[in-house]
DNA sequence: AACGGTACTGGAATCGTTTCCAGTCACAAC
DNA sequence: GTTGTGACTGGAAACGATTCCAGTACCGTT
């Protein structure tokens, strides 16, 4: 009888290149591995074969041995916006630096986020996780506890209990009313953005308003603040109850770029210019605002990345001198949809 | 002598839950993965004890013994673009429902992506490779071919060697071009994107432009056309060249709606109208495309990932209705940017 | 020539699972 | 009271690496 299925290639096993160097298992997994103890002439050999045969070691063999495991689980609740892509690129090259493989969660909505805490499919996967962009309840927090031994860190979001690098939402509020309060205007809007799946968190952005406001003697009007969720078709809606109070605001703040993008169009829509008749400031810096001339408070999402990713590394070498609070840099970039209000 | 470390707490193993349910390492290992040939009693108490302690199995012992990773790399050459975030979307929804991991790597530059296929870091950690957005070269696919016993399938770019998901390029250029051409216009410029680190490939955008043309018989100005890179910026740069010809186009076919909010930036900035003076539609669909009342041919991002997901999945269960080939439709989205010509 | 030391080397034991194989047990059939 | 059957069970042998431990060979000393 012959057998109809043809040989299967196999991955060599370290056993293989053992033999066909001429070695023993110790020895050539010595070499490989690069520890110190092996004649070069030996080594030589190994690699030799090694590389000739294209192998690699078996990563979950070797794992299985070593206990750690070369990987860190990234959680997200979006992947498709700029903020949470761009920190995810920042992430993802120095991970890829240091060989650590990065696995993706993304917790959408809140069932995603309740089923991803209540099962936690990272576990025993990962050395460390990083929460991209979102507060860690306390119930999700004593669930994280079961992977034991594994780091948890932020980014892009505040938070008081894992080490995290965020921007400073109050400061980058601050400087944009600021810069609306320096330009005379006194009758200010707000866009709050929050995310609907998840629980409601006095934000830095928000509180940066009344404290704006009241630090210039300012009495806040309850009818110039609108909640909505992060999104342009959002920001437009909400844009178009403002519009629909009694006496118009002169400036509007809105929490994000995209929520002002979207807010743009309803001002603009409905007859009013921009910056004459209201101005409007966001945050981020998102790639487009520039497109659309939009005043905003620019942070920088990658390096929010790049500087949680080494923070990561540093705790899990476990470097004394980590830095497990960082706060990056926001700036005012002013551009065209800013100006001081018309003389009523 | 007392020890001074705490004992550091350990990950149970498959032998503790066997032991503290009283059965055999065997039966435990069976009660848990769902395999029959177990007494109800039996895998209760089991089930019960895992529980109880949170146990579960360790996936790298499990898998070095089953010799599948239940990991899938997903590659993808921009991580904070709309269109690659949402494509990834899609692809983690289903993998993730479907229990498997999602190992990303983010090939942004040249080097990136040399070293990516050189090093193959996913290399045994995988069964499958999911490629978005570009093509692979002929180089590239020997050495995945490395990569033994793993699927490769492309998400959202064209592909005559591995099984994909994508739109269709030259159908949706002539979407767009014949709804410019059907409106009445005739000198029609393009902004053609290309992605400068990959090699050049004439695009199904591109020749629909020049076919479309053809097709109504008008004589294409080589002035009209001009390439840049993909991006907000570039297209303003792009527009800005159109603008210095002689006689000014009278509607702009971009490649990208990105490409075109940069490109009316620059219409805009030059005084100019649109769409009375200069239509423009882009492709896409993108979330700010509404915001921007742009005309665009509309594409289903996160379809496209949620496709490709599918179709691995059916590839590794070897179902053998699985379509390999899957194009996605696309539509025309008339908004405020694309008009009739003035008449001259 | 015996010895101690250094520099390597080979192989066994181990990591935590899965899977296979050889039982064990209860029960029905003869 | 055997015997056969079927349902379950326990434990050994993998999987492919790493690491430890016990060698072996060779060198320079005495």
């Amino acid at each position: 009888m012959l057998d109809m299925d043809a040989e299967q290639p196999r991955e060599l096993t370290l056993a293989d290149i053992a033999r066909m160097a001429g070695v023993g298992l110790g020895t050539a997994s010595r070499a490989l591995s690069g520890m110190p103890n092996v004649s070069p002439a030996t080594r030589k050999k190994v690699l030799d074969v090694a590389k000739k045969h294209a192998y690699v070691v078996s990563p979950d063999a070797s794992r299985l041995k070593k206990g750690s495991t070369g990987r860190v689980a990234v959680v997200a609740p979006h992947l498709s916006r700029w903020f949470f892509g761009a920190i995810l690129e920042g992430i993802e090259s120095v991970l890829r630096e240091s060989q650590f493989d990065v696995l993706l969660y993304h917790v959408g909505n809140l069932e995603d986020r309740t089923s991803f805490f209540e099962r936690l499919p990272a576990r025993r996967k990962v050395d460390a996780v990083i929460v991209v962009g979102f507060p860690v309840e306390e119930a999700e927090r004593r669930s994280l506890e079961l992977m034991l031994g594994v780091q948890v860190i932020a980014a892009g979001g505040q938070h008081e209990v894992y080490p995290h690098v965020c921007i400073d939402d109050l400061k980058a509020g601050r400087q944009a009313m600021g810069h609306l309060l320096g330009l005379g205007h006194e009758r200010i809007a707000m866009i709050e953005a929050i995310d609907p799946d998840q629980p409601r968190q006095p934000s830095g952005r928000s509180r940066a308003y009344h404290v704006a406001l009241n630090d210039s003697g300012i009495k806040p009007d309850p009818a110039l603040v609108v909640t909505t969720a992060w999104g342009g078709e959002q920001g437009a809606a909400a844009m178009a109850q403002l519009l629909s109070v009694s006496e118009l605001p002169t400036a509007v703040y809105a929490h994000s770029d995209e929520v002002a993008f979207g807010a743009m169009r309803t001002i603009r829509d409905a007859g009013l210019r921009i910056p004459e008749d209201i101005s409007i400031i966001g945050i981020d810096d998102h790639p487009h605002a520039s497109l659309l001339h939009l005043t905003t408070i620019k942070q920088d999402a990658r390096l929010q990345g790049v500087l949680a990713a080494q923070m990561l590394l540093g705790i899990l070498r476990h470097e004394e001198d980590t830095a497990v609070s960082v706060t990056v840099d926001t700036q005012l970039v002013i551009r065209r949809t800013t100006a001081a209000p018309r003389p009523s």
